[in-house]
DNA sequence: GCCCACTATGCAACGCGTTGCATGGTCGCG
DNA sequence: CGCGACCATGCAACGCGTTGCATAGTGGGC
């Protein structure tokens, strides 16, 4: 259940009601959780059911349905208690092994396309990051705790997706040779 | 559906049954794409009446209930057909960066023992690629184009768990100055 | 004044993956 | 002989994530 924790984290971060979150799911935690907008009010639903958060017509919602989203006690507590479990490693999880073992069982499928494809969204990617980081992390701002530990987020997005842009690269050197 | 399309290329690689299957999953394209037996049992099902594949009982079954599974034309076909689609970028998708925001909003959570042990699993997994890469690939074996298609899958692992470990070893020593 | 884009929330249904459990055969060991 | 380990297949139920669709207000442009 980290969705309903991810949305915890989100929502001490800033109160908000269930589109802004979704927004906001796109533009940060979306770069290692992502969510649709209907497990997001699913989740809230439920969150809010069991007391963890609570909810009222926003202020500036004039006529129209919008709620906004605060955290109860009992969901800091909740957050609190789950943050100490042990976390499940990210598995590997990749399509496009599949294709690879398929085309060298079956024979020459043409993937290089399909590589270089991935090639440029991967760098796509990478260079958002770091759009992100110097943007957000100068070299001369101050360190608080928490500008550090999103930096150390940021740079496990930038070093993942390093790895598959290296990877992408050799493995089209790799197929060009057959 | 790539599950399906899994099983069909590991079926071409060999034909078995489908407990066969499960264990050869953990071994080689569960490294990229796991399966447990139920999902697998329910997939051949599907794909047997698909026409995709058919069964028999195993010759060396005795009175077991011992079936072996062997790949249609209709099967071959369907794998590549699929082959040629675009593949869905694999998705970095990590339960312990929501934990890693939570201790930055609501205060140390105590992360790094969690961490270490991380570090240790990512750890593992490489050094068991790098033996399988010693033992399978060979400076000195003739590379065919099946064989540096393998490697290039094994590299992709190996990268993935070299990017993991050097990042926990970053997040150790940033959460280590807090 | 009408249409479109955007804000905002939600229902219904499906499918994949997970979990727990059941069944029954074979084989080796003490 | 009985027991435990392993081989081998399967049912039932649940939960998360996805997809398609519905509803409704708001604000800007032509």
């Amino acid at each position: 259940m980290s969705l309903a924790h991810a949305l915890l984290t989100s929502l001490l971060e800033q109160p908000s009601s269930g589109y802004e979150l979704a927004r906001r799911f796109d533009k940060s935690i979306g770069h290692f959780w992502q969510a649709t907008h209907q497990q997001i009010y699913r989740e809230l639903g439920r969150m809010e059911k069991a007391g963890w958060i609570r909810s009222d017509a926003d202020p500036d919602a004039g006529r129209t349905r919008k709620r906004s989203y605060g955290v109860l006690p009992a969901g800091r507590d909740e957050l609190m208690r789950w943050a100490a479990e042990a976390a499940p490693l990210p598995e590997l999880r990749d399509e496009f092994m599949v294709r690879l073992r398929a085309d060298a069982v079956v024979g020459p499928l043409g993937l290089l396309p399909e590589l270089e494809r991935r090639r440029a969204l991967h760098a796509d990617k990478l260079r958002a990051y770091r759009a992100i980081e110097a943007r957000d992390f100068p070299a001369d701002a101050e360190a608080t705790r928490q500008r550090r530990i999103h930096h150390l987020i940021l740079k496990a997005g930038i070093q993942y997706e390093q790895g598959w842009v290296a990877w992408c690269d050799e493995a089209m050197r790799e197929l060009d040779r057959a």
